[in-house]
DNA sequence: TTGTAAGCGTTATCAA
DNA sequence: TTGATAACGCTTACAA
């Protein structure tokens, strides 16, 4: 193996010197700079960041947490943190916890070992307090938890609570009145989040909650297409179905037309997240824009302050990212062609 | 920070006997060891990696280069190869080349510098000669490889020839001949082998090849959206399209039915791929399914024996998955209903 | 079975 | 601006 040592020898200078030029540092004369260059490339030298995390303590590499890569949602948002780490020199190590708390604590202890520099973790499973001790031993940013809980933690979330009070005044604006809605686990901040916006919007319209136009699925598509097939055997048939999010939302749009009824001249169907897939649905699938990408940039982003030692002001450590109407073709006028 | 210095003063130890019980080395007496385990859980002791990387000159670590996070079959790849290298006590460094050789190649060097033990790299873009000099000072394993040109390269993939094949075979059972095919790029063995087996399957079938039914797409849907669009104003406008990956024959379904017609009953669609989200389209989507997971399954393997010092045999070295088809509902009889 | 000490490839301190 | 040298936290002979 080819060492700072071999390159020092062969350009004449000490590794002191060599290990200088290789980290950029502006103190090296000009001629000597150029025969470490040379000396590096004459042997084929390869820099160990092994040696040097060992040194500093640093490893220029983060983790980052997702709890399943089938939902495309996580993918596009791993791409963001990817990215924008890429840009400040950074690798990451990605796992799947499956949104097991087990899984999760072995890879958080996995990266710990591994020396990561931070951790990104989305839709933490482990507890306020197992966060809050992770918290005090390694730079970490969460996912779609609630700061108002806890003000030491770094979150970023986009805002689940309006993408459904969104979604519901478009489907107002559709004239929908008797919508279901498929809400997902009750276990983050964002699942509670959208619940309780599901119920402020009706209420607002003056329009009672029926507990039969409520079911819980997992995220899966296989959930909301079970689940939406309970919601059309109903006496009294929603004119729309709304999802927590946009798989969910793509499988009750398969149970509904599985069942005889068309989308959206029947039933109407909408979505939460934006994801590309809606696009080629048959009809395509209306959606809040949740900034997947965004997020996952923004995590990094926050991270990357922590990791420079910035000290991050109360007021910043949360970011929220807004979401947005994305209109396509599953959404109705809730009076029009309807044969229910 | 914590080290096995100071776990070794506390168990009333020396280090030596610490990095044993650390290492589950049988050498060491049960009262010894205990007392080391007390002292690790009393000090919060964790582990560094780093360290012992450093010194053994293995980080369990792995590469993994993935073309692009956009088509979810590499996920599911990836999904594989993460779940066999976790059972190994690996953990994977999970990089996006875009399918640009710039940043494939950046990503290697990153890599290598991190001391990853191996690395697994899919359709790769780099020069023969590069992956040889690669595979040289690293353990590698490449998919989607032309495993004829250099048998060295130890190499997995899934048989796109077959699989075209198969899908030809399919769609002549259908009763189709007038059958379109969108190619994907010629830069890959299985691009390259898909191409020859559509051109085969015709020939057997003494159909005449016509070049205004093969059109080229990057794999995206947009691509096959666009080209199928295509096909469609053709004077005779096939009764199939053929695409070489689901994400495409996902677009062309979609273009051919924003141009009027139904699929399946004017114009059959059929991918390759079996990704999950081609049963949310509708209709859902005809297609040849890949053991994605197995083939990042295998692909660790390999691996796997490589790191673990094995020799693999000359016959062992290239692993190829077999296709099967997964028939859904985007075929069907060439002359059924047609509005053509 | 255990302890001692050299060494992995860097960085950083200090003196020159 | 450079060179020499002691760490960093672990593993591994080798000696005891």
């Amino acid at each position: 193996m080819v060492t700072i040592k071999d390159v020092a020898r062969v350009a004449g200078v000490s590794i002191g010197t060599v290990s200088n030029v290789l980290n950029g540092k502006e103190s090296v004369r000009l001629q000597n700079r150029e025969k470490v260059y040379k000396a590096v490339d004459q042997l084929g030298f390869q820099y160990n960041m092994t040696a040097s995390a060992l040194r500093t303590k640093t490893t220029k590499n983060i983790g980052l947490i997702i709890p399943t890569i089938v939902n495309p949602f996580y993918p596009e948002l791993a791409r963001g943190v990817e990215d924008e780490a890429r840009k400040a020199g950074f690798t990451v190590f990605l796992c799947n916890s499956d949104r097991e708390e087990e899984k999760e604590r072995n890879y958080i202890g996995a990266l710990l070992s591994k020396g990561v520099d931070g951790i990104i973790l989305l839709k933490p499973k482990s507890s306020q307090e197992e966060l809050r001790r992770l918290n005090s031993q390694i730079a970490l940013v969460v996912e779609d938890w609630d700061y108002r809980s806890d003000q030491e933690l770094m979150t970023v979330s986009s805002d689940g609570y309006m993408a459904v009070i969104q979604a519901m005044n478009l489907l107002f604006q559709y004239k929908h009145r008797k919508i279901a809605f498929i809400s997902g686990l009750m276990e983050s901040p964002s699942g509670f989040g959208k619940m309780r916006a599901y119920e402020i919007s009706l209420e607002s319209r003056n329009i009672s909650y029926r507990s039969e136009y409520v079911a819980y699925g997992d995220y899966s598509w296989k959930s909301g297409y079970a689940v939406a097939k309970e919601f059309v055997k109903l006496e009294t048939v929603p004119t729309a179905i709304l999802a927590a999010n946009d798989m969910m939302a793509m499988g009750a749009m398969k149970a509904v037309q599985s069942m005889g009824y068309r989308v959206p001249a029947d039933i109407s169907v909408m979505g939460i997240d934006g994801i590309e897939m809606g696009k080629l649905c048959t009809p395509s699938l209306t959606t809040v824009l949740q900034p997947k990408y965004e997020v996952g940039v923004a995590a990094f982003r926050l991270l990357g302050r922590i990791l420079a030692g910035e000290d991050i002001p109360e007021d910043k450590r949360h970011i929220m990212l807004e979401t947005r109407i994305m209109e396509r073709e599953s959404v109705a006028y809730a009076d029009e062609g309807r044969l229910i």
